[in-house]
DNA sequence: CCCGGGTGTTACCGTGAGGTAACTCGTATG
DNA sequence: CATACGAGTTACCTCACGGTAACACCCGGG
């Protein structure tokens, strides 16, 4: 029995499980940090410690990689939401709950939100539509939440997407602009701003 | 005095002014289309009916005419909306000659459009900056006109960069889905949408 | 003791893009 | 008609990136 059991002088040699899991980790921050086009597999591999066949390994091509990544991130906030707003009692909390979700999922997956807001991801037709996907559940639901009258459902969809809109624009402004500010109050005054109005009469 | 006198049998050839302005046309549809990474010098001068080098000769490098095409297009859509906002007589009509300035300028040149929302711009300094500008002024316009009591300078702030999202995400949507409708209508309905809230009571 | 499978590395290829040097060609002018 | 200038072209360079083949290394089981 040698000394090397249980400790490996420095953790090279992951295996696979563990290896791929931690790929996507890497990744994704990598990703986010320099956007699909200007990351390259190189980067993403460095910066795991490792050389790049090892990525080829775990994933056929960089589209595939970065799909999934997507994909996962996709599925983990709209979860996140429609769990949130299932507990809601009528129209004005579902809109609290939703927003809260949402801000709440942005500060603690930072990583995530810029992979999915930030690259050439309007170009590519793959890419565009998983974003898309959950844009469009979104602005679905706040659509049957309008209730302005005389719209028809294709200007209640653009309206949706608005609102959906409205929440990136903000949640881009609050990292960028690297503020502490509570996501809850920001997510608060937001669903504020969506539900009465600019002009903000108090209830 | 040959036949050939005013008219070149195929207007190649053109003098630099002209030849510049129609390479600064060409490369806004090119990029428009394509985004900024998938649009190579070669693309565009093809699409101008001529070689890479002429390109060349008139911008000193892909960047440079990307940004000056940036510039050019933020400050129209600027001039646009301030000048429409500045014929406006209280909040409310500053809310609706805004959107419908914005809505007007999106479906009168789409492609200056898409060049600012479509691309890798967030990832790119230079770019983003020059986007960020034009928001940035907006969103600062805006934040002046929300009446939600107690709310910090950088709070109105955020706010406001939500509701420029909220523009841009509307505008984004109605592209994609090639929808007839109205810009005029559409503005006027996002306005109202801002302005009373979701709740949507009528006045 | 050695050997097999799987983990990782070095070194490479092909391609496509930004960018440039050197040449050609048309045309206006004396 | 000659010539000079400027618009355009061909052909090339360099470099980075996605992707791959072939080899090296470690470790558990007979």
């Amino acid at each position: 029995m040698s000394a090397t059991k249980n400790e490996p002088r420095v953790p090279t040699r992951l295996p696979a499980a563990r290896r791929r899991r931690q790929l996507l980790e890497v990744a994704l921050r990598v990703f986010a940090e320099k956007g699909y086009h200007d990351a390259s597999m190189n980067d993403i591999a460095v910066a795991a410690g490792v050389t790049k066949p090892v990525l080829y390994q775990h994933f056929t091509s960089k589209r595939e990689l970065f799909t999934e990544l997507l994909g996962d991130v996709g599925r983990d906030l709209q979860d996140n939401i429609t769990k949130a707003v299932a507990a809601a009692n009528g129209p004005r909390e579902m809109v609290e709950l939703g927003f809260a979700s949402y801000f709440s999922y942005v500060s603690r997956h930072r990583d995530a939100f810029k992979l999915f807001y930030g690259g050439g991801l309007a170009r590519d037709a793959e890419f565009a539509e998983l974003v898309g996907q959950v844009e469009r559940t979104i602005a679905g639901h706040v659509a049957t939440l309008i209730e302005i009258a005389g719209l028809s459902p294709s200007q209640r969809q653009v309206l949706g997407h608005g609102i959906v809109g409205m929440i990136e624009g903000a949640s881009i402004h609050w990292l960028n602009s690297n503020s502490d500010a509570d996501p809850a109050t920001l997510a608060q005054q937001l669903a504020d701003l969506a539900w009465r109005g600019l002009r903000g009469v108090t209830p």
